[in-house]
DNA sequence: TTAAACTCTGGAGTCAGGTCCAGAGTCAAG
DNA sequence: CTTGACTCTGGACCTGACTCCAGAGTTTAA
């Protein structure tokens, strides 16, 4: 199966399936002759599971190593749930950082309705 | 005023200041005979103006914008709020997004805890 | 057989908001 | 007058995850 058809067929770009390759996502291809790379439909499969992990807000680097771990069948209940904890603290530190924009925006907007309306002047009204 | 002073006043670095310089935050400043910047107090209260705002989420274009609106009078209650609510919107997008990205983690890990543990694998457990 | 569509490489560009650098010149305290 | 701290410029570099490019070669359907 040519590149082409393993991009279409998981989703993604041309360019996204060799800079998965460069990135170490999926392991290099058989080549043909012609230097076309060569793909079996295992590199679907494992492009459309790194996609589903960065979905659930994986990083790159955290995919590698998740699927590293689950090749070399490594991966336990424990690892993957540890796996799973790293990503959930780091959305729970992004919400909690983005509730605090949330009230500060909140705030300055309620001083428009108290007649304070300059948000961009006062360093905080009393 | 020099630069150096401008920066520790506003709490940013000297790179910074020149890097608002360059984007518009602030306006030119004078210089020396021997080229180097002279500022007056009113730089590093703008300075300060910009970086409340960025802690509310503006993006630099949009402390630009807001400062330039601020600048000509054309601020209004009306537009002002506007600008917060662009701000708003935005933020709560973002946590919209991550909550969702929370909830995959969660029922990953919730596969875990029903025998189900590897989240890398199947689509989706049924 | 020919033409369109595909693929190859390596490297540069994108977004934001800065940070860092070398090499040269300037300022201020002692 | 010296010395150390400061400032100047322009451009490169950083993170992350791609995206785009030119110019050359390959494949495939008609």
């Amino acid at each position: 199966m040519k590149i082409g058809q393993v991009a279409a067929a998981s989703g993604v770009s041309v360019d996204t399936v060799r800079y998965y390759e460069r990135r170490g996502v999926i392991p290099e291809p058989g080549r043909r002759p012609s230097g076309y790379r060569e793909y079996t439909a295992g590199t679907i499969e494992r492009i459309t599971r790194a996609r589903r992990l960065q979905q659930m807000g994986f990083t790159l680097d955290e995919i590698i190593d998740a699927l590293q771990a689950h090749d070399t069948g490594e991966a336990t209940c424990a690892s993957e749930r540890w796996r799973l904890n790293v990503v959930l603290d780091r959305i729970d530190a992004q919400i909690a950082e983005l509730r605090e924009l949330r009230r500060s925006i909140h705030d300055a907007r309620d001083w428009c309705v108290t007649g304070a309306c300059d948000f961009v002047s006062p360093p905080a009204p009393q």
